[in-house]
DNA sequence: GTGAAAGCGCTAACAC
DNA sequence: GTGTTAGCGCTTTCAC
């Protein structure tokens, strides 16, 4: 029993091939008659068009390429980060009738460029989506932008206005935490900062000064250190805040990581979270749900991001291209154990 | 400037479409002065083979299905089992000269089956590589054995012999763990199960009874306690442990996250790890590297497991047919700092 | 609204 | 060793 064609089906259905056709791919001009006709026949031999010769002939691969950072061989960063990310493109490439390729790229590998060309050559894909932080780095866009391959960044920092982005609410999301914490009743809230070769961690510094202005609590310079996005730094800075005569009663950290290291530093300084200290993170890592007492934290809709950027690539051909400028979606504050009232007593 | 196509450096090299065929294909019986001729005719065009055409004329699509347990929309596993298990599996893709494709699939989803056998219509994949728990589900496998496309079961439990799989040695690791931790000098080591749904975790209590026995301690029933897989069990087993009158200097977790939950509950009661009690897990989960103490577990070589899978559903086609039977790939110990010498006066 | 014919760019089978 | 001839199964163009 040999796979039915687009002509068995022709036969059955009593019409020509290029009805099938239009059946098939839903264009107009169509009796209803006819096409419930060939419905019929296409349902009775189970039929399948093959996505191959449909590709030849339509000169598209069907076929979209998600690029992200690669772990690397040596040390796995957080793999819900990627899962996420594959997850939302998963069900828009579906809902497209694509499929979904991956790509992890190492930029510091100073071969990405003719990897990614080679990529571009084999696949020919339909569009590409490129996560941060490599949506922010030359030398991932330009082989797309050369060959003319749709693409979609994701959180491309402040720059991009030309083309359609997705990107999120770093800042606001950051001044919303910081609120959250002011009104659990804290005023002494430090911030700690990390690498700031990231665009988004820089807002997230932004956030939480504004969130301070709107809680009306002044800013003050030293309730801000700078780590480095490890435990170790997180932890470190920790000490330093906790070691001063007026100790901060919350510390949000720019990132999950260096919360996780301050909450490891309470501990051994014998101070407890939350009744004495707050903590809050950012990112909703594995890490977060899972430390103890489990984290506060700020979790990106990177799923959304990523569903809207595919469906984004394809809304162009539906004759709506998207329009210039970010796509915003706002993240949200994930509460749970870290944080609560200020110490009554301080 | 439009693509070149096969005719194009055909005409420039002075060939017949078929030798350059023959030349991108590496296939024999070419003169190596006209392999030579069409070689740089392909680079001075800059030539790449249409997939698409290739595809349609070879019956096949160069494609790889990766399938593994769906997260859900809910929780999110841990990521890094995915992420190891999808680099190698690309790594094996591209050796191949093919692209893979990741199907994240839930089980308990009832409409599973019919999911998979469109998944197969619409890829028309050259081969699947299913990842554990789902390699043991016969919904699973079915569709592709059905459909007579080629598969690779990873970590398939102990019933498969009738066809090559890819697995680990949990039985041999477990007792290694064991046996590394009666090294260490350890005498009174207990032993934390989980579900026992998974046969690996089955394999994983008859290691630690054989690293016991190797290490000439004797077995007892009380220094197993069964968990559920999760942190709270792991604490809640821990406590009772440690309960007791003669406590272990040592536990060993079946997995990560009850090891975690271990060395939460001896925070709780004051008991420092790995001074006063040594802790062991099972995955190297991403929550193993970032805990504190980071976490001594075991880990399961996923990417060369898939790697492996990968290369062997090509392995048929070079004529060579890989052998029934499962191809054992050994774990390895991390050593960590959760554990520790036994204490000197306990 | 429907169909006939002409490819899409490649591989397979077989002839030379 | 190399070339010729047919397709692979679909979409496109354009005629009706």
């Amino acid at each position: 029993m040999t796979k039915p064609t687009i002509d068995d089906v022709a036969y059955l259905a009593g019409v020509s091939i290029k009805t099938v056709s239009r059946v098939v791919n839903r264009e107009p001009n169509v009796r209803d008659v006819t096409r419930r006709r060939v419905e019929s026949a296409i349902v009775q031999l189970n039929y399948r068009p093959n996505i191959s010769a449909r590709n030849l002939a339509s000169h598209r691969s069907h076929l979209v390429v998600l690029i992200y950072d690669d772990p690397g061989t040596g040390e796995t960063p957080d793999g819900g980060t990627i899962v996420r990310l594959q997850q939302g493109a998963l069900r828009a490439c579906h809902q497209a009738g694509c499929e979904l390729l991956i790509h992890p790229c190492d930029v510091r590998d100073k071969r990405a460029r003719p990897t990614l060309q080679a990529l571009i050559e084999r696949t020919r894909p339909d569009g590409v989506v490129i996560a941060a932080p490599l949506s922010n780095i030359a030398t991932v866009i330009r082989p797309f932008a050369d060959a003319e391959v749709p693409y979609v960044r994701l959180s491309p920092g402040t720059k991009s206005v030309s083309e359609y982005a997705v990107g999120t609410d770093d800042r606001a999301v950051a001044a919303k935490m910081t609120q959250y914490l002011a009104n659990l009743g804290h005023q002494e809230i430090a911030f700690i900062s990390g690498h700031d070769q990231h665009r988004a961690v820089v807002n997230r510094l932004r956030g939480y000064r504004d969130g301070l202005a709107n809680a009306g609590i002044a800013y003050r310079e030293t309730r801000v250190v700078a780590g480095d996005n490890t435990i170790r730094s997180g932890a470190a800075a920790a000490e330093r805040l906790l070691a001063r005569k007026k100790i901060p009663t919350a510390i949000f950290a720019a990132n999950d990581e260096m919360a996780v290291g301050v909450i490891q530093a309470a501990n051994r300084l014998g101070i407890v979270v939350p009744k004495q200290l707050s903590v809050a993170g950012f990112d909703d890592s594995t890490l977060a749900r899972f430390s103890s007492p489990s984290l506060t934290t700020v979790r990106q809709p990177l799923a959304q991001m990523a569903e809207c950027a595919v469906a984004a690539l394809f809304a162009d051909s539906d004759g709506q291209r998207p329009p210039p400028g970010i796509n915003v979606i706002p993240a949200t504050l994930k509460i749970r154990d870290s944080t609560g009232p200020v110490p009554t007593v301080n």
